[in-house]
DNA sequence: CGTTTGACGTCAAGCGTTTGACGTTAAGCG
DNA sequence: CGCTTAACGTCAAACGCTTGACGTCAAACG
């Protein structure tokens, strides 16, 4: 291996130049020893090493520009200064403020990085072991399914986010989905509606289920009629076609509402909706979950079911911090609230 | 270190229970040696290992569910597994198709992690050297802008995508968005348009800066006078906002059109100018830049530029993969062409 | 039959960091 | 003054994997 120049054989050669600044070297430089050097840059420096030589240290590092390397810290440590976050489907606007409310929490001894699984797909299970491999500190895990969840080997350091029902040991933070869907199903059976369709996903995540089936109970409960059905549709474009093939149908039981699982499934309907000549919601309210930057600038603007992404990135983040600094979360369990905003596309003109 | 189960000093521990499965117990389980086993696993084995033994090893891989340990391999071997996609915005739609493309393209070998700066800040140079640390086998860095390729150390195996005028040694993929940008222009000038305009970003990316030029000096070329001015939005929200306050000046200038650089910005006009009571694209005439899954969709739909995503994702991936894996990549600066998407926000009713 | 060749195995030296264990030294205490 | 304490430094043993170097052995060759 070592110094490997011949081109054929092993197609995976080290970079070539820029020799990497160890601790040895830091030390040299500095004049003590590497476990010196260790202690001052992790900050463990107290009663073992002299304001002198730490001041001896800081500037060699300063010079030589010394970086701890993960490799050997995580060899040495058990795990590297990395938090991983898996999620489905990041283009979601949803993520940018979870994400960033994620990495604030955490704090900066730790590199946020995001493992997606392409869009629709949920996260491959096989993929898990490799990413443990990378001995994390912690792993984030959003809108996991049981397969998931199931396959997390104990003592993998890890927070669920957005995954109710489960019912699993592993600390979580859950939006109160449900609460919002009923909110809906209340408002529209308030607006005189009495048949709805609600467009589920085809993707297989709990937070789907608990939105439908909190949505057609409570509809139920007041009578309102809710039939759904799985729509193949991540992006706007299945949609439209999904709509156009479905609307004589609906329109022949009498369906005067359609609900989407996620914002971007209601665009399509809108869409769809304004190319068969349908008005809304005149005669089709459409109203949809997690109240995306899109939403109230659409034509219709769209009434739609807020999840609060700030809040649960942050506590997603404290809590896998807790974890892996203190042992426990202090709160290992927690519920944030969720919340209808009314707008065109169920209640006309504002 | 070692099995430190005192729960003061330091606060890290090591993740409790699960042993984890070592190459050492893979051989005893096998009757070989680690040698035998690392040389099985990694698919170096021919004429290295017999087939009774490389069996032998492979039973015990699964029965002990062994992965290689990603610390120790990259210490040994001098890079780690993973490809790092640096990238600043990730919610834009575009990034889906990149990111599953570019995934497709580096095979099964690497794990493709994101790292994503908070949007609207681009990312943070500081961060180079943290995840330079982790020994990633190779970046790529979307959207870079100079400071942070100057960052780049020398060696670091990465691929630019989407770095027009970056002007730099290292591979890149470009998309040819000037080609479009003046198809744009050349497109508004055409439809009698004399004044229009242009809405940047305060990111500050090569890839506006260029979109802009080219916008601009078509235009300039053409008789088309094109006045830009940088709008602190990257949501609909504050285009809207940015939109209400400077209608009145642009009517009184005469402005029959304008171009957000992003499909983001212009969505915000479309909704600011409804708001208002402008007609689009009868008063002003509107576009953008990236053709987002919901431009088509919009009321009225939205004419916009069109990027290859899948086709930048693929190039970039296959680019960092040939240098990994051979040393350099064929093609080293490659460009793909864009093209513009016409729709009812320029022309009217189609 | 002596020698080359190739297949197959293992040894052991690194890769770079962390941290108990163990010194040395000087200050603090009775 | 003898003894405990604390501060400060360093040693060296891990952590888990990879791979040149170096064996052994049997088949192939002259």
């Amino acid at each position: 291996m070592r110094h490997m120049d011949t081109a054929d054989g092993s197609p995976l050669t080290r970079p070539a130049g820029s020799r990497r600044v160890t601790a040895a070297m830091v030390a040299r430089e500095a004049g003590v020893s590497t476990a010196t050097v260790s202690l001052v840059v992790s900050g463990k420096a107290r009663g073992r090493v002299s304001a002198a030589n730490r001041e001896k240290v800081e500037n060699a590092v300063a010079r030589l520009r010394y970086v701890v390397d993960t490799a050997g810290s995580s060899l040495s440590k058990g795990f590297s200064p990395v938090v991983v976050l898996i999620a489905t489907d990041v283009t979601n606007p949803f993520y940018a403020e979870l994400i960033s409310a994620a990495r604030a929490a955490l704090g900066d001894r730790y590199e946020l990085l995001l493992s997606v699984s392409d869009p629709g797909s949920p996260t491959n299970p096989a993929s898990i072991p490799r990413l443990i491999s990378q001995r994390p500190a912690g792993f984030l895990i959003d809108a996991p399914n049981a397969e998931l969840v199931a396959s997390l080997p104990a003592g993998t350091r890890a927070v669920l986010l957005d995954a109710p029902g489960l019912n699993t040991a592993w600390p979580t933070v859950n939006l109160d989905v449900a609460g919002g869907a009923a909110e809906l199903a209340r408002h529209l059976a308030g607006l005189g509606h009495r048949r709805v369709a609600y467009l589920d996903s085809v993707v297989e995540a709990e937070t789907f289920r608990v939105r439908r089936e909190a949505f057609c109970d409570t509809a139920a409960d007041l009578g309102l009629e809710a039939g759904y059905q799985a729509s193949s549709l991540t992006a706007v474009d299945d949609a439209a076609n999904a709509f156009a093939k479905v609307w004589p149908a609906w329109q022949a039981a009498g369906i005067s509402a359609a609900v989407g699982c996620t914002d971007t499934h209601a665009y399509g309907i809108l869409a769809a909706a304004r190319a068969a000549g349908v008005s809304v919601p005149g005669v089709l309210a459409v109203a949809g979950f997690d109240d995306l930057p899109y939403s109230r600038h659409m034509s219709p603007s769209l009434t739609s079911v807020r999840l609060p992404a700030r809040e649960l990135g942050e506590a997603a983040g404290r809590a896998l911090r807790a974890i892996i600094e203190g042992g426990n979360p202090a709160d290992d369990q927690v519920i944030l609230t969720s919340r209808l905003i009314l707008r065109e596309s169920t209640v006309g003109a504002l």
